[in-house]
RNA sequence: GGAGAGAUGGCCGAGUGGUCGAAGGCGCUCCCCUGCUAAGGGAGUAUAGGCUUUAAACGCUUAUCGAGGGUUCGAAUCCCUCUCUCUCCGCCA
């Protein structure tokens, strides 16, 4: 959410920085908004003191035993008028509210601009692509020969974009998130927690989910209930529950509405969990493998920052996922991402491209992002600065890394001619000294 | 799921219809006193808005005592709904 007094007096300037991501601001419903709001404001708040002072008035003379009745008859027709001004005062700012709530974030200075993952900056590249002297698979293939993934069970099970591992594949996708868990906590700083996976709509308004993109959560009702609650407003029409897309959404959520004394910064918190979305508006993409699935494995990182802070962690947060590929030796790319590309709530992102032969391409495995104040001012997440003031606090995400790709990418990256898959050196001692994951033999 | 108790400022805690944005204490900040230490004295100390202002400060003003609604000229206080916490019982991985 932007600050509402950025956008009282600097509306034309914003509304510019805003069409770079192509979203066109309402200007002339805000402004005659804004207009009505300051009228009846000004005139609410001018009954509501006068009714004030009169109740304080006959306070005052019916404590000295006073007949009152001349007061009450000069404020009897205060009350209506007060009610309606409110009424409608009300509902100005819930429709400011919302056009609020659906406004992106402002990119940064330094993001590129441009209109689509084409105008993306590639900022640096790492480890050298293998050239193989074989046929090489794709992970798919890979991971059926071995035996080892299943998508026809897993779609009997649910459906399309779900998968099942079994045996040493399974394992290796436990290693890998144990492998993250550990290095970012062993090396990087970060604490370990666990979370929720079931989320308040609060929580997902607090950090952008909705109420703009509620068709790629998944909702679950208690009971399996789904009447509307309170058919009066839309509120009524929230699902009990949401499946968290991401663990960004606990954790940023963890310091809604606190505020946090300033030698706690920076927090810097990591969590494995599953994510689930929906994919709306994604058909036809990436439908066959372990890319883009419905549920997922992710290892999330985040940090709670001070303002001054935050695009120096961003640099470090990046840092840290780049450093998980590095010990895994998996070849990848950092994008910027340009101004027509970037999340709804990110001020400035970077994506980290992992190496796929198969594809013959780099393909995102980590999107790191500060969102500045954007999540916090509607979480209302602050903190007490230097001088003792509640501040809003700066927060940042990244995957650190997504566990299903990383694995695509191993397999992918080690494969050997004769179908089996190499472990990575890293995680060897996650699976029990296994080097390799190879073929069974037709008996 | 059943029964009961509770939710007040950074913390503790008083306050059952009127001069209460809220006593008192703790903590914190500043000042005075004290040659260290301990103690003492004084002042200050919620948040988010609106108007005013080039901006800030100041000033004026509104809202907020878990959340939302209601009664009333007036609500921390009365009524309703909800949320959360605690205790006991039941169920449960």
């Amino acid at each position: 959410m932007l600050e509402i007094q950025q956008l009282r007096t600097d509306l034309e300037n914003i509304s510019k920085i805003l069409a770079k991501r192509g979203f066109t601001f309402p200007d002339a419903l805000f402004n005659s908004l804004e207009a009505e709001r300051k009228a009846i404001q000004t005139r609410t708040q001018e009954l509501q003191a006068k009714r004030n002072a009169v109740s304080k008035q006959i306070g005052h003379a019916k404590s000295r035993g006073e007949d009152v009745s001349a007061i009450l008859a000069e404020v009897a027709n205060l009350g209506n008028e007060l009610k309606q001004t409110e009424t409608q005062l009300e509902q100005i700012q819930g429709k400011l509210q919302q056009i609020l709530l659906e406004v992106p974030n402002l990119p940064h200075d330094s993001v590129p601009e441009g209109k689509s993952e084409a105008d993306n900056q590639e900022m640096r590249r790492w480890g050298t692509p293998r050239i193989f002297d074989f046929e090489i698979k794709d992970h798919i293939n890979i991971g059926e020969g071995l035996g080892l993934l299943d998508f026809e069970t897993a779609a009997k099970l649910s459906g399309t974009r779900f998968s099942l591992m079994k045996g040493e594949l399974a394992r290796l996708h436990r290693a890998l998130t144990q492998f993250m868990l550990d290095t970012h906590t062993q090396e990087n700083g970060y604490t370990e927690v666990y979370v929720p996976y079931l989320i308040n709509s609060e929580s997902m308004h607090g950090t952008g989910q909705l109420p703009k993109f509620e068709e790629d959560l998944f909702a679950v009702y208690a009971g399996g209930k789904t009447e509307v609650k309170n058919p009066e407003n839309d509120e009524g029409n929230l699902a009990d529950f949401y499946l968290i897309p991401t663990a960004e959404v606990p954790i940023t959520n963890m310091v809604r509405d606190e505020i946090v004394p300033l030698e706690q910064l920076p927090m810097k918190y990591v969590a494995h969990t599953p994510c689930f979305r929906s994919e709306a508006g994604s058909y036809g993409r990436d439908t066959r493998g372990l890319i883009r699935q419905h549920q997922f494995d992710k290892v999330e990182l985040v940090q709670i920052v001070h303002p001054l802070k935050s695009y120096a962690a961003l640099e470090q947060l990046a840092g840290h996922a780049e450093m998980i590929l590095q010990k895994l030796q998996l070849p990848y790319r950092v994008m910027a991402l340009c101004t027509g590309d970037m999340g709804f709530s990110a001020a400035k992102t970077y994506d980290i491209e992992v190496w796929l032969p198969a594809q013959n391409s780099y393909r995102e495995i980590s999107s790191c992002s500060n969102c500045e104040a954007f999540q916090a001012r509607r979480m209302q997440a602050r903190f007490r600065n230097e001088s003792g003031k509640p501040a809003l606090l700066h927060t940042l995400n990244g995957s650190g890394l997504a566990v299903g790709r990383t694995l695509v990418a191993i397999l992918e990256n080690y494969q050997n001619a004769d179908g089996s898959v190499s472990v990575p050196i890293a995680l060897q001692s996650y699976m029990g000294g296994l080097d390799q994951m190879v073929v069974p033999k037709r008996k």
